[in-house]
DNA sequence: GCGTCCATGTAAAAACCCTTCACATGAACT
DNA sequence: AGTTCATGTGAAGGGTTTTTACATGGACGC
């Protein structure tokens, strides 16, 4: 049986792992995460349905990878948004909301991946770090607006980053998505965001 | 071949298409969206595989009808903990937060056939509406507590219900499965909707 | 009561997927 | 050159989805 899409020219293919993700990130983000199956991405990566177990212990490890990247990627987005706060806080702030849903709409495949494979996090540790410093980035932009405020009328920043990211979490999730999936509402996601943190940061004291 | 977990005494099932959602529910419970197959539910209601092609067109199709019953059931828990606004708006609002955060912990099969299924909501109609209703339910919720601002100050209700939702899904999402998914944090779920609630309330100008 | 219709269930089959195992290959290192 | 071992192959067992032709028997009219 020839597996080759483009036929290989050595017996051992050289660049395995990173085909294989590549060839998941396409799956998944035409077919979604469920229908993704580990036998069509070996096809696109034009190996055997055997082989990608010599690099994943099962098709499950394979869309934790992916989704390993995609926090890694999330953060660089996030990190890039905020691009340490120039040329303003707040400015600076709204760039970051708007990364987040941005990559929810553009990076459907790491987003599903990420968030809606089922993926018990805690089964992957190096997922589990991915994700964690992700959070990290976001804390970083929130710790700056939170130092915004007055001193003694601080309030903590985990929480407000807490709330920060459930609230951007709901929105792309639930209205966000750039496919059919999601609720379509009259207010686009960008002004739902932006309404909601212009309220909620009023609501901390913090005049932006 | 018997099929029969619980032999049937007629040819005919009697109501095959509830057993199936039963069926459903507790695999999708078990193992999630992704490990839920029509064969197994099949097997549970004690029919063959082919069976359920009668009442549904596909797999993905009685996914859809238990999200369908999620929505419905969502709704009834919403509507039951508004209790109509009493004793008073600001405690019968709390009490909806928090059976948001129920509802996702509680029933996980629903939660993850409405929102983790990756169904596309426009492809069943009734889904859809059964999706608005839920909606509407908390709509009601938010119109009232908006009337308790002074006229010409109230906000608008569907951009104050959208916010709503959307924290609270993204705060159920993200930290409040009762499984191991989502992400552990120092302030529980409960706790932090309550907290975003009393920040976002004040910034609205409502003193609740 | 009797016969017929048709909704509902079955068996079988094609096509696919996941995963494992024994075996093959060849790049890298002695 | 010889050996090792990571990486890929084939084949096989067991599972899934979905379709098709056929079986059953409850409900309905007569």
């Amino acid at each position: 049986m020839n597996w080759h899409k483009k036929p290989r020219d050595s017996y051992h293919h050289g660049n395995l792992r990173k085909a294989l993700i590549d060839a998941a990130l396409d799956l998944i983000g035409s077919k979604g995460t469920g229908g993704f199956t580990f036998a069509e991405a070996a096809r696109h990566a034009g190996v055997s349905p055997a082989a990608p177990y010599r690099h994943y212990k099962d098709r499950e490890a394979l869309v934790a990878d992916v989704a390993g990247e995609g926090y890694r990627a999330f953060a660089v987005a996030i990190s890039k948004a905020w691009k340490d706060g120039k040329p303003d806080t707040a400015t600076a702030f709204k760039r970051v909301g708007n990364a987040y849903l941005d990559f929810a709409r553009k990076e459907p495949a790491y987003y599903s991946a990420m968030f809606e494979s089922g993926l018990n996090v805690s089964t992957y540790p190096e997922l589990r770090a991915a994700a964690d410093e992700a959070f990290e980035t976001l804390k970083v932009a929130v710790a700056a607006l939170v130092a915004t405020a007055p001193e003694g009328q601080r309030p903590p920043v985990l929480m407000v980053s807490l709330h920060v990211w459930a609230v951007s979490h709901g929105i792309a999730s639930l209205f966000g998505r750039g496919d059919g999936a999601g609720f379509k509402q009259p207010i686009s996601a960008e002004e739902l965001l932006e309404s909601h943190m212009l309220v909620y940061l009023r609501g901390l004291g913090l005049t932006i």
